[in-house]
DNA sequence: TTTT
DNA sequence: TTTT
């Protein structure tokens, strides 16, 4: 009936970007999301780590824009997947699908592997143009202003 | 950073209320919450059954007043825990930590199994507050208004 | 950047539909949400009354099935309007902008005016159709199943 | 019954903090929440100014660490006062009273006034413990980690 | 101007 | 393993 999710955290590592066999866009990534306290007597702080799905354009936004380490907000919806592995076991995956992202840092802030993302962005947007269709040509929305980027997608069904 | 569910649909059964060791009440139960499409050409609805954890008080309001089938508001985050298996495989949970659930549907509506919620408060509310500690003294809040009960935890870790 | 609201409440009286002078549906109504506390001795409940704002299709179907007193789930965004009022004093307004709507209630669930829901339809939805376009023939969806509805906006600026 | 909002955007001004007879701090401050879309023709990103007041402890801590320009999430409930103003008008205000803020940029990142942020929360800081009461010793959060902040009221009635 |  |  309802099911909205709204989460801000930083990437564990890179997007990953793939294409379903019919040429859609699916990008994967997780989020580490700081609990809002420090569990027993322990001064670390813990996270949970939080599957992220986004299709089609979003998906290549995704791909071209986030690096590991970023701090990112998310929007979506639970899904709960299932599917019977090698063993004939069933196992469920819990995954938001998210039909908006917020960059809440440019290139330069925190990141700790400088440099590396325009790099990225170049080889990524390259290949989805090609293989995904309905890439349209961006431009890295850092470059002039430092300002936070919204996307969102089409919401349609996936 | 920020991690915030807010979700409607149906209980997929009674709740389960269990202690802890240390005597803190504990509930589960299973949301069935409906997609926002149909899959496919599939004129079925599918769902998503997502976990429900609830703590101390508001666990036992719970396991007092909802049941199988009836509408219910949650309010929480994503939690996801991992543990090891018995083949020594490692396993991901998520689950949404409850803090504030919201019940949507009064006794008398829509629920197929007439009468039983009432009998089963009585059991539940006795065996907690003898186990447990903590539960005050509650009646029924569906007998004389009909309206919606809301309830919130205390907000401390869990 | 990012602004989402999510609310549960009553309608303080029935919807009101409207058409832009472009013939675009908007319907306006108001939602009781009572707060999470009483405050001061009081034991009367306090409610925040908060303007809802719905457009187009979705506009219609909340005209159409919307009713006083009936238990509802909002989804949408703040939006903060000022315009100057007949004595030159700048006035701002509040209002959330729905783009999803949950009807938590049947008609018979709760409403006093029973048996005035099917009329009223009728009626707004013969003149809905006339004037404003982009209806589609709409069945009340509370006659075969007893079910809530679902619906969603198109997502489209407004 | 449930009113849940949440907002990421920058704020307009520095934070204003005040105490009440009591002696409660309350902080007020506007949050240019970027909309989603661009209106008409027009190539200017509009934005709604959303108000935004929290209380005690979360209020000085406002007070201390946020300054004008900062990307803010912030997490609350929508609230409408109303009062008679001095032509026996009734006035409706809509604030959001925030339970939940996270600093999403620490002093150096896209702040204009660049330095201001420390020197302000010594001022500040100072101010409130002498007579606020309520607040503890803090570190400028900043200092050490870079890290975004983390802070919550302890959800109490106001 | 407010709902249950 | 699922609700209406």
């Amino acid at each position: 009936m309802l099911n909205r999710v709204i989460l801000i955290g930083r990437l564990t590592r890179d997007p990953e970007l793939r294409y379903t066999p019919a040429g859609v866009a699916v990008t994967q990534f997780t989020l580490a999301v700081d609990r809002p306290f420090t569990s027993g007597g322990s001064k670390e702080r813990e996270a949970d780590f939080i599957n992220i799905v986004t299709w089609r354009q979003l998906a290549e936004t995704c791909a071209n824009y986030l690096r590991k380490g970023r701090l990112t907000a998310v929007e979506g919806r639970i899904q709960v997947r299932n599917y019977d592995n090698n063993e004939g076991k069933r196992v469920y995956v819990t995954e938001v699908i998210a039909d908006n992202v917020r960059f809440l840092e440019s290139s330069g802030g925190g990141n700790r592997e400088e440099g590396g993302s325009s790099n990225a962005n170049a080889g990524y947007g390259g290949g989805s143009s090609n293989r995904g269709g309905g890439s349209r040509e961006q431009q890295d929305p850092f470059i002039d202003d430092g300002k936070p980027i919204d996307i969102s997608d089409d919401d349609l069904p996936f």
